[in-house]
DNA sequence: TAGATTGTTAATCGATTAACAATC
DNA sequence: TAGATTGTTAATCGATTAACAATC
């Protein structure tokens, strides 16, 4: 496997992964052709995605299910559980603390922050929602490797400064806001309005 | 304006206006560095950017942040509202729903759905919840625009079919589900365990 | 004028994809 | 063998960015 893959083949891989998952258990192997149609892209992509994991699919029969998403999970380092801490116990923060699929690909909520006294204390998805001022101890504590931002804006560059410097060196933020992190950690936003936007633009050429 | 933009362009546009935004309001013009500086992108990029918008900034002073701020919100279609539908009334759509940056783009949430018989009727962020059995009235009835996708994946392709159906040609959807749509249907997927996996490969890599 | 900053060119880089030899 | 499908090449496409003439 290439020490470091192209940024729009990881992004893709998990895209791979989940339309494995949805193939019926009877099919044991399966087509660059058929994981192009199901996932969207182009077969020469695929094809190429998966030759940068060494994966080797078999010529005249496609690549071997179970193999691949192996091979798929290892190259996303999906091979065990990370530690994650939620910071924001309000609409958005409970609705990620329930999100099923967490779980299911090795996510593991490892607490549930707020700043609100008035929060703290509540239950979320099965967490006790806790304060914002054991972030630190928390981190340290449970092996966090992962926070989300699930602030509002304003906070949002703070948060991060302290899960930075408590050690987490991968972050999505969720805040819409652009947030500056120190070399070697990731940091990731997902923007709700972002998208609208353009969405909108989109549907301004339709007319 | 060019008639159309790169796809590039058109992403990054959201995050300008977000930018300008925040600038003091005693500022009254701003350079292609600076507004790179906070959004965290390269100044030639921003340049080449705004060039597409026809947008003319002044040499040796920059631009003028209340006629940029315009002429990307034009250029994004962002000139009038839109009205927006929301399926699913779990913890997602919820906090969709109560996302308070909606309205300060001119998207108005216009109903929110689910088919959950004991949901409806319920209230979510000022909306009484509605059945989806009235998707297609209230898309046409109350000139939905956008839909929002907030159900579990196995729903989410026939929630899309309704929709593109009753005639929304722009889908925002949250489930981590590929969906088809109609030619001329413009779909953007926000999908949380992608996100989370992209950030694992990078934890791995730095080990 | 001198300093600053745009708008644009041209080079580079990275991603996509058609095509096809290799081979199961 | 014949048919199918991979793995990879090479062409293409689109996006990024350094550099700088234009010009306020």
């Amino acid at each position: 496997m290439k020490a470091t893959l192209p940024g729009a083949t990881v992004s893709r891989l998990p895209v791979y992964l989940r339309t494995l998952a949805a193939l019926p258990s009877t099919q044991t192997t399966c087509s660059s052709e058929q994981l192009a149609a199901l996932a969207g892209v182009n077969s020469a992509q695929v094809r190429k995605d998966l030759s940068y994991l060494g994966s080797h699919g078999t010529r005249g029969v496609g690549y071997r299910i179970a193999e691949l998403r192996d091979q798929i999970r290892k190259a996303l380092g999906l091979t065990h559980d990370y530690g994650v801490v939620i910071v924001g116990a309000g609409n958005l923060g409970s609705a990620l603390a329930n999100y099923g699929g967490f779980a299911a690909w090795g996510f593991q909520v490892a607490a549930v922050l707020d700043a609100d006294r008035g929060k703290v204390g509540s239950e979320v998805a099965g967490h006790e929602v806790e304060s914002i001022d054991d972030l630190e101890a928390i981190v340290t504590g449970r092996s966090v490797s992962i926070g989300i931002i699930a602030t509002p804006s304003w906070a949002a560059q703070e948060v991060a400064d302290r899960l930075t410097r408590a050690g987490v060196r991968s972050i999505l933020n969720f805040a819409p806001a652009i947030i500056d992190v120190p070399e070697g950690v990731e940091i990731r936003r997902v923007d709700l309005s972002t998208e609208l936007q353009i969405l909108t633009y989109h549907l301004k050429q339709q007319d």
